[in-house]
DNA sequence: ATAGGTCCCGGACCATGGTACGGAATCAAG
DNA sequence: CTTGATTCCGTACCATGGTCCGGGACCTAT
């Protein structure tokens, strides 16, 4: 695989693959003839990392998350994943309130009557 | 209130309240003596910020948004909620997908025994 | 053998959402 | 009445995560 095949299989951009080995999230792999030459290994790193963002990992913390994987530091891996697992409950949580004052903005704003839709009040928990 | 005053009230800093003055997310108030005066109004605004924020909205979305509020225009108001809800709904669904994963890679790396924890293959669907 | 598509590289540029800087004016308390 | 906090302003800077640019090299099919 080149760097354009190993882009589409992780559906990001060239450019990103690039930047990502900067960064060193991806390793730079053999150049047989100045070539950057991939394997599908590659692609499923791609892959993890655009899984890790979803779940809020900056580039950096996947960087360490990355290197964890080759170490025997178990704790370490626990500790990351159990400090963003709050994390997430959180954002899902926060996320949820937003859920239910958008569900309301657009209840409260059907479309019987005339007048505006009350949308500072639709996110204020006091009322 | 001066900017110090509603900017504590709102939970953000100074320079944010000029910042999103500028951008156009807070209105100019009258300034008797050259110095900025707020009310309750302008407090409430920024959290709304906030909690818009929190729910994806991006600044320039919050903006129409707050241009919507004092509108009539329910149909857009109602069109920008759907809109949001069913982001978040996605958004929601992605989060909880890492939550599966990275709970699964806390088990899968209880103390136990040494090496590394699979980390690339907790995200990993196909495993 | 020539054109198109890829690849290489470093460095510049972009959007978002702020944050900091510096110097002048003003205000509130001791 | 001085001292320290706060305000004013514009502009510059920051971090994150890319994205694009220009110019040269290379590969492959027509």
């Amino acid at each position: 695989m080149k760097i354009g095949d190993l882009a589409r299989a992780g559906g990001v951009g060239v450019e990103t693959v690039r930047y990502y080995q900067r960064r060193g999230l991806v390793a730079e792999p053999p150049r047989p003839g100045g070539v950057r030459r991939y394997g599908s290994e590659d692609a499923r790193r791609l892959r993890f990392i655009r899984s890790a963002q979803g779940a809020g990992f900056t580039l950096e913390e996947i960087g360490e998350l990355l290197a964890l994987d080759a170490t025997e530091d178990r704790a370490k891996a626990r500790e990351l994943a159990h400090t963003r697992i709050a994390a997430l409950d959180a954002k899902i949580a926060e996320l949820q309130l937003a859920h239910v004052a958008l569900s309301r903005l657009a209840s409260d704003c059907a479309d019987e009557d005339g007048g505006p839709c009350p949308i500072i009040s639709a996110f204020d928990p006091n009322s």
